[in-house]
DNA sequence: TCAAAAGTGTTATGCTTACACCCATGC
DNA sequence: GCATGGGTGTAAGCATAACACTTTTGA
């Protein structure tokens, strides 16, 4: 990087890039076979999960991260977030989707905007940057793609190696944004698939929030969100009885824009996102609040509903 | 700008800059014939919500906020967020409180980022621009200052003039978010001040939700939340009954650091946000989520607490 | 003594929790 | 029939919403 010394450095403008925090139910152990092969465990503390066969009631899912090693310095051999530099003629998301598919091949099913990083500190002493970071959501069936990408692993979320740069902090901070978001249909949905039974949901759930719940009640609660449609079909999950299918009822928000952020299967571009002059396309857009329970102010409030 | 043609604008990286939604606590009066009347508002000098010495606990508070005239095109005259670009050795907190600083004197109490926009359809025919946009609280008896600055006007939120790019949405995005962070101690204590009696606190609130909220229930629970510290001292808001001032139970994080984002009188740079490598200081720092109550998930998790 | 705001009591209602129970199915 | 998970019932406890009520002050 011959730029000269440090305050040469220091006068440039900083580079943008875009990272991306990729995030899937995965099992606790090897379950999906895709997950983390054990053969290349030289580098980190022990990727492979196995550690812990399953905890009490069901709770079999844990939520598992794609990291890309890094080729170059600074942090030449650890494992860093997948990311990319922002081209100026494409949007944001474009850029955090393209990122993505050029790691990994994968396809999120829900895009977001977490957060900006731009601390001097970060650079450690290379060029500044500023970081833009997403997070997305990719379903379980699809992580399987990826078993021999020789510099791409998937790590379970409560066993990560050392991470490049700030990347630990931005994992934690995607993790608890995702556990303030779950109650969107959009956020569960994409880990889920669009049809599930509610005890798939329920463990989705689970996962999420790392802690268990009851599924008598969570049944109930759902339910009367009216949130959930019944399909109509059953779904044999194990060996019994077979539990009836649902999908979320349409999610089109009141002023009639659908789902917004939600990604597809394809690598297309959600047309709101892009509708607006760079309207905050992000589901922390009012639009998206529809259930104002997560507010405690909310409760503050006499005539609600 | 003479550069090129739009192919050779498009080459280029994109340019960074930080804007700043600056809110405060105002009355509701029409005060200062301020309103932006829609007829010719653009040029009445008058200006600043005058401070309104006392909507005492009247109730009829409103959110300000500031916003400064363009001299150059795009939009030229037309109405804009304060902002500027980034300097590569500062951080992106540092950045946003010295634009700030320079448009209005203005020292927020509190600030957080907000969202980062970067669509290219933002440029408007200029370079690309990625805007990286915080948002920050200032206390109602610092908005003193600015009777007479001629570009620089303060508008009631529910009465804002045409703004230039896309800053209309940014300050929805940011009222949204407002709303949703005002049960944190941290924000609502950037509103009205260090003490506060439980009248004050309640015009607070009920001007952020825009909705009437019981009294006697909302002192119940804020009492109950154990969030409130009385200081002992009584203060007379009208010719009545003096009412009992309260602080809020100092809010020092699980890990130990303090209240975070919070930002203090004079041009410092809290030690948190800089500490850790490019750590995500950001109120949606998991380290604040202190009552989980706004989250519904957490409904579903039995043994809380 | 009176108005106004501070502050307290009380009740109906609805939601959450915890857990008991019944139902449907494959073996 | 029986084990297993799907699915329902229900009572205790808690929190809220609504509003009536008492207390304290300055004028």
């Amino acid at each position: 990087m011959g730029l000269g010394n440090v305050s040469e450095r220091r006068s440039q403008p900083p580079q943008i890039g875009v990272s991306v925090v990729i995030l899937a139910l995965g099992g606790d152990e090897d379950s999906t076979g895709t997950t983390v092969d054990s053969s290349d465990a030289a580098t980190a503390t022990a990727a492979v999960p196995t550690t812990t066969p399953k905890p009490a009631s069901g709770g079999r899912s844990r939520l598992w991260l794609p990291l890309v090693r890094r080729v170059r310095q600074p942090f030449k051999g650890m494992w860093a977030l997948p990311g990319g530099g922002l081209r100026a003629d494409r949007s944001l998301e474009q850029a955090a989707y393209a990122a993505l598919e050029s790691t990994t091949d994968l396809h999120p099913r829900y895009l977001e905007q977490l957060h900006t990083f731009g601390d001097p500190a970060r650079s450690h002493g290379g060029l500044p940057m500023v970081s833009i970071v997403y997070w997305a959501l990719v379903g379980r069936a699809e992580t399987k793609d990826f078993a021999d990408a020789d510099n791409v692993r998937w790590f379970p979320e409560h066993d990560l190696p050392e991470l490049a740069f700030d990347h630990r902090q931005i994992i934690d901070h995607a993790l608890w944004r995702l556990r303030n978001r779950i109650e969107y249909p959009e956020v569960a949905t994409r880990l889920v698939g669009d049809t599930f039974t509610l005890a798939q949901l329920h463990d989705v759930y689970e996962a999420i929030a790392g802690e268990p719940i009851d599924l008598a009640n969570f049944r109930r609660k759902m339910l009367a969100s009216k949130q959930l449609e019944a399909t109509g079909e059953k779904r044999r999950e194990g060996r019994h009885r077979p539990a009836a299918v649902y999908r979320y009822a349409d999610a089109a928000t009141p002023d009639g824009t659908d789902g917004n952020m939600a990604v597809g299967d394809g690598p297309r571009w959600p047309g709101r996102a892009a509708g607006a002059v760079g309207a905050p396309a992000d589901s922390t857009d009012p639009a998206e609040v529809r259930d104002p329970s997560d507010d405690a102010i909310a409760a503050l409030i006499p005539s609600r509903e």
